[in-house]
DNA sequence: TTATAAATTGTAACCGCTTACAATTGTCTT
DNA sequence: AAGACAATTGTAAGCGGTTACAATTTATAA
């Protein structure tokens, strides 16, 4: 029923082969008849079958994007800059939540090869994620978003992360300067490499400082509310006597700040919290939280970039781009006011 | 490269037509043949390659997603249901974020288009939106999610949305029968349906209750922080003496409490607030917002699933399925304090 | 046992586009 | 004006499946 190629040579008086050439901007078409197809492709208002030429080209334009969970603002703002990135070139992205399941995300990658995807971008990935091994080694192209991993076997990868361990050091770094001595550190799960990365950050900044970490005051959870509110409990009502919580995401310092509201206290005044992400929940909740920025959207859009540059072949594999972090001040911490030692 | 039909129809001494006929598991093969090509397949771990069968089949168990920006929590949880769904049916989601731009849309449809997907899923659409009424003229199958059309010229339409008159009446009512007399409304853009609905229901509540509206107190706007902020500072300062407002999206009620923290009151002691939605950020703000829920989620679940079925012929077409709305009662709204009348 | 219907399998055209190679046309030299 | 070469265009074979139709095999009935 659509216009296909056959009806515009069929109008055009010429071979399917040249409206081919015209399609794909091809040289070797005279100025003459190239004007002559596209004015045919005008009236009969015709668009090439997507699905038809990637089945030569194996191209089809089309992304996958594998992120845990699109109802985070985190990955949500990735996804966006992935988007805008794909739109600006001509991609499109087919969106996949794998609620870090590792089983998930390989049922998706198999799924999307069949659909002769061009590349992946992949921000689920763990310390040492198998499925994207596999990958690598069939060559597949893709990138990896926000989230390193931790072997590639040597083989290369396109890599978009933030400067973590600046981010962990800053955040610990802005809580020793308002005199806190007992910081605790709520991370993520290990096998994420980012927590690894910031818990580093923070013990450097702890250790430049002379300050000794409490053992029981650093804890790995799950990235969530919850997590931040059950563990903050718990260290407030351990030996570690903290006066500030430094988590490793922003949902997790949510929970710590209801945890100590919870426990009658205040933020900042009684507890300071500094959190990491910089979503949009940071100025929304109450008080203002300090964070530390990860430029999400940037990240999502560069990783496109980096991926479809090398899809075309305008580049190589093997980079890391590593974006800077920053701490934005709002309200969550203030200067410690026990200070024992005064 | 990869195995394909002529490999297993070479491997499983039949024709390629037998083992296409296992894939689609059509009647017509002996149970013994079957298993045989069954078996050759997975030694030689094949997976069909869908672009090929695409074109002839014209599916491609794929589906396009409309959005306006998948950074608002309220569209990230409509997605996250639709790509619930389509993930249960084994369907893939291209998520496009058209930012409210009606050119933006109608460029991802032809280009969706092109790519054969079989489906839209359009969260994006207008009071009158010229870019649906063509798909249901063109017979696209296609589900309305979360905003109705006004007009589909007769044609039949899948919508699926939440019962937006009583979502506006519940918490117009709510905040009457806390004593509030003069209440305020903010809505969304006027383009948009469901912000006529909410308005509807308002009205009815505060006609109900023999309250009048004051026309400065309401206004349409564009369902962001900001709006809610300047609103609210302008009513404020206006003549109308609110002591209470209905915004009809959560980011609109925060931009009014942040009004009213800006102007030294309090919420809810000065001024109540009642948003809409129910996304994540309502519980993070501070106080927590009292608002209307819809169950996005479920919205984006049960849009997908009705387009799907659709798709498989197993149903018609011209359904349309409200959800229900039910007032989520936090901290942002209480008694009101400055009953002239008592 | 044989004719006939039913079940199974194979052949080949087609989906819409790309591209290697061949054929044709045009341009430039001498 | 003929030959050599470049530019343009066409032919036809895929890409990896689907499917109408024909061919073959098997089951059933007389």
């Amino acid at each position: 029923m659509p216009v296909t190629i056959y009806d515009i040579a069929r109008e055009a008086r010429v071979s399917i082969a040249t409206v081919s050439r015209v399609l794909n901007n091809s040289s070797a078409v005279s100025e003459k008849t190239r004007l002559r197809v596209k004015k045919v492709m005008e009236q009969l208002n015709y668009t090439p079958n997507v699905i038809a030429s990637a089945l030569t080209k194996k191209s089809t334009l089309t992304l996958g994007l594998l992120i845990p969970d699109i109802a985070n603002p985190f990955f949500a703002e990735l996804a966006r800059g992935v988007e805008d990135a794909s739109s600006d070139f001509g991609f499109n992205i087919i969106m996949c939540n794998t609620d870090y399941s590792s089983d998930k995300e390989a049922t998706y990658i198999s799924l999307l090869k069949q659909k002769s995807i061009d590349g992946f971008i992949i921000s689920s990935a763990y310390y040492n994620d198998q499925n994207v091994i596999e990958l690598l080694k069939a060559n597949v192209p893709l990138v990896l978003l926000g989230r390193d991993i931790d072997d590639s076997e040597g083989l290369p990868v396109d890599v978009v992360v933030s400067n973590n361990v600046k981010g962990g050091y800053i955040a610990a770094k802005y809580l020793i300067d308002l005199g806190h001595e007992n910081i605790a550190c709520l991370l993520g799960p290990p096998r994420i490499k980012v927590n690894l990365e910031r818990e580093k950050g923070y013990l450097k900044a702890m250790e430049e400082a002379g300050l000794k970490v409490c053992p029981e005051a650093v804890g790995y959870g799950d990235f969530k509310i919850d997590f931040g509110f059950k563990k903050t409990l718990e260290i407030l009502k351990g030996p570690c006597k903290s006066t500030a919580i430094f988590a490793a995401n922003d949902l997790t310092a949510i929970g710590a700040m209801r945890a100590i509201k919870f426990l009658g206290l205040q933020v900042p005044n009684d507890i300071s919290v500094v959190g990491y992400d910089n979503t949009m929940l940071a100025e929304m909740v109450d008080p203002p939280l300090t964070t530390v920025n990860q430029q999400m959207r940037k990240m999502g859009y560069i990783a496109t970039e980096l991926l479809i540059k090398r899809i075309k072949g305008e580049r190589g594999v093997g980079e890391k781009i590593v974006l800077d972090t920053e701490l934005v001040i709002r309200k969550s911490a203030s200067k410690c006011k026990n200070v024992d030692i005064l």
